[in-house]
Parts: C-alpha cells; sequence; structure tokens
DNA sequence: GTCTATAACCCGATAGAC
DNA sequence: GTCTATCGGGTTATAGAC
C-alpha cells in the first residue's frame, strides 16, 4: 500500500504498472487482487490514506514549533519546498499530480482528489480566520486559502519543469509580500 | 498534427494512442511513421506549435481591443476561465497538463515545455513592464508575472478537479486584489 | 509517399493449484 | 490467503507491397 503511495508519487498513477507495485511491496498479484478488485482501488485507498493523512503527516510536522496562524501558511509553503529541494525538483505534490494526470477520473477518485484540496484549504483557511483582525475583515479568508494552494501549486509545477526552485520561491515571495500588505493595511 | 495537438489537450499524452491521432488525422500508420520517428516526436512537434502559437494564437486574440497594459494580464486570464466553462472544466492549460503528466520527461520534451511557460512569462512581465510607475519601483517585474502562471495553472487544476470555477475565480480576485493594492500603493 | 498487416511487447486481470 | 502461469487486449513501431 505505502509501495503504491509512493510509486504514485514518483512515476504517476498511469506510469506505475501493477508489477511494478507487487515488486516494491515484495507480495504476488494473487494477494493484492485478493484485498483490491484493481488497480484503481490501489489509487483509491492511497488517496484516502493521503487525506486522513493530512492532519497527521502533513500539518503537525510542518508547523511543530510554529504557532502563529499567518507563518504556519508559509511554514506548510516551506515543506513542498523542502520536497521539491531533496528531489531536485522532480515532483512535489502527488495530489496535484494525479489530478493533472487523469484527464477523465472516475467520479471516485475525482472525489477524493477534491476532497484532498479541500481539507488542504480548510486547514489554511483556519490559520487565516485565526489571523482575526490582523488582516481587513473584507478579505475572504477562504479565497486567500484557495489563493495560497494555487500559489503552491502552480509554482510546484513550474519549478519542476524548470527544474529549479527559482518559480516556486517567486511565487510564494508574493504571496508573502501580498499578505504582508494586506496586514499592514489594517494598521 | 492538429488533431495530435487537439487530443493532447483533450486526453492527455500518455492517453492518446497513435491510433487515436491516425483515426482523428484520417492517416495512415506508415504516413505519420513517414514523418515522425515515434509518437514523442509528434509531441515535440507540438510543443513548438504552442511556442510559436503564442503570440498569434494566444495573446492576440486575448488582448483584442485591449490596450492596457495591467489589464491585458487578466485579460488573458480571462482567457483561460472561458476555456474552463467551454469545456466545463475538463481541461483547462494544456502546457501545464502534459508538464504534469509526464515525470520522468526526455530532456528534449522539458526544455519545449519551459520555453512554453517562459514565453509566457515573458509576455507578461513586459505587461508589467509597460506598467512602469504604476506600481512601486521595488516590485519584481518577472517574478509578478510567474506569481500570474502560478495563479492561473493552480486555478485551473483545482477548477479542474472541482468541475467549478470557483477556485479559478477565488485565485484570480486574489491576483487582482494584490495588484490593486500594488497600485494604490504607489499613489 | 501511402497503404495493410503484423511483429514484439507490456498491460491489467484471472484461473486454479496449494 | 498466497502462489505461479497465463489469458486477452492494447500499445508502439515496423515490414514490405504498391
Amino acid at each position: 500500500m505505502y509501495a503504491a503511495l509512493t510509486l504514485f508519487a514518483q512515476k504517476g498513477y498511469a506510469s506505475t504498472s501493477v508489477a511494478d507495485i507487487l515488486q516494491a511491496a515484495g507480495v504476488n498479484a494473487g494477494s493484492l487482487y485478493h484485498f483490491f478488485p484493481g488497480k484503481q482501488d490501489v489509487l483509491l485507498a492511497v488517496l484516502d490514506a493521503y487525506l486522513r493523512g493530512i492532519h497527521p503527516m502533513l500539518l503537525a510536522p510542518a508547523w511543530k514549533g510554529v504557532a502563529d496562524p499567518v507563518e504556519r501558511v508559509f511554514a506548510l509553503l516551506e515543506r513542498y519546498r523542502e520536497h521539491l529541494v531533496t528531489t531536485e525538483c522532480t515532483y512535489g505534490c502527488p495530489i496535484g499530480s494525479i489530478a493533472l494526470e487523469l484527464h477523465e477520473p472516475d467520479p471516485a477518485v475525482r472525489a477524493l482528489l477534491a476532497a484532498n484540496f479541500a481539507g488542504w484549504v480548510s486547514a489554511i483557511e483556519q490559520c487565516f480566520i485565526e489571523a482575526g483582525d490582523r488582516l481587513p475583515d473584507d478579505v475572504d479568508r477562504r479565497a486567500l486559502a484557495i489563493f495560497a494552494l494555487t500559489t503552491m501549486e502552480g509554482g510546484v509545477m513550474v519549478s519542476r519543469t524548470d527544474r529549479t526552485t527559482d518559480a516556486f520561491d517567486d511565487a510564494v515571495r508574493m504571496l508573502r509580500d501580498y499578505v504582508n500588505r494586506l496586514q499592514l493595511a489594517v494598521r
């Protein structure tokens, strides 16, 4: 299962064959097909694992020692940057990759992808909500959270293509400047 | 050729078989392989067509009747929104889709993807440069252009997953607010 | 240059013994 | 529940006549 999760993140869904999963997991075809009706059901399990792992596996490590809600947003983005660096900009967000890889996804798959995005956005939205009156009242907290997501996903996409963190860094720097200006506007 | 371009945009590269291309183009295998060594070379030709088409096919229509450099940025983003709407949010930017679909792209493919992003960014950067002193001096025009690209690509990604333009609209609205605040800051 | 037929390969999934 | 062998189908690319 975690073999599949790793392989999907590295190679994508379509490029990962069932044989690849079997070899990485050290199991045989019969075993896998005993637990999963097919390959797509493995993907569903992986996407469900990501969804349930948002808080314990993603946010908790990123926010360790970071209490300020606004800093938490950028601490999370910093995690993705580190992920880019450690993989030499070969892969970033597995959800985003799979979301664009599958052009006609099964409704169940698409629902889990959307749920993963929604979970991420809600967590960041909560940060901006907790920022309270540090942000202007009329700023849509949820839209700002979605903006953070699109900045991360777009930054990962371009950085992966360029094999440099430059685009990611530029985008995050601009987002930081925007949030700073919003905070200055309220003073 | 344009059959391949269309199919790659609709179904992606891997999911488009050579047989699909042959059928859509109304040609036979022998003809295609007479001009192209292999499927990847068709992709290279398509990516090259996108690159050379940035100005005549993408920017020119988007900027028709729009003279203001800042408005041109959002007029271009509006084109992508319309693309999402007309396809019921099933596909947005073909370059971004292919960029995330291919996890270990051939260097030539990756170079053309990067060139497409770079061409897009340079055009938008030029808009922000032409905006002159309407933007603060210390604002990095190129970084701002990259930010516009990541906003578009990230917005398309999430909107495609959600089958709603909401995420795209939220992201672009935030970008617009940022640019507005930058313009206000200079007064 | 264009056509048809097919080679060579890999895929997901299954059958059936144990 | 787990194993091995294999099926049926789709893939890219090629061979060879015209």
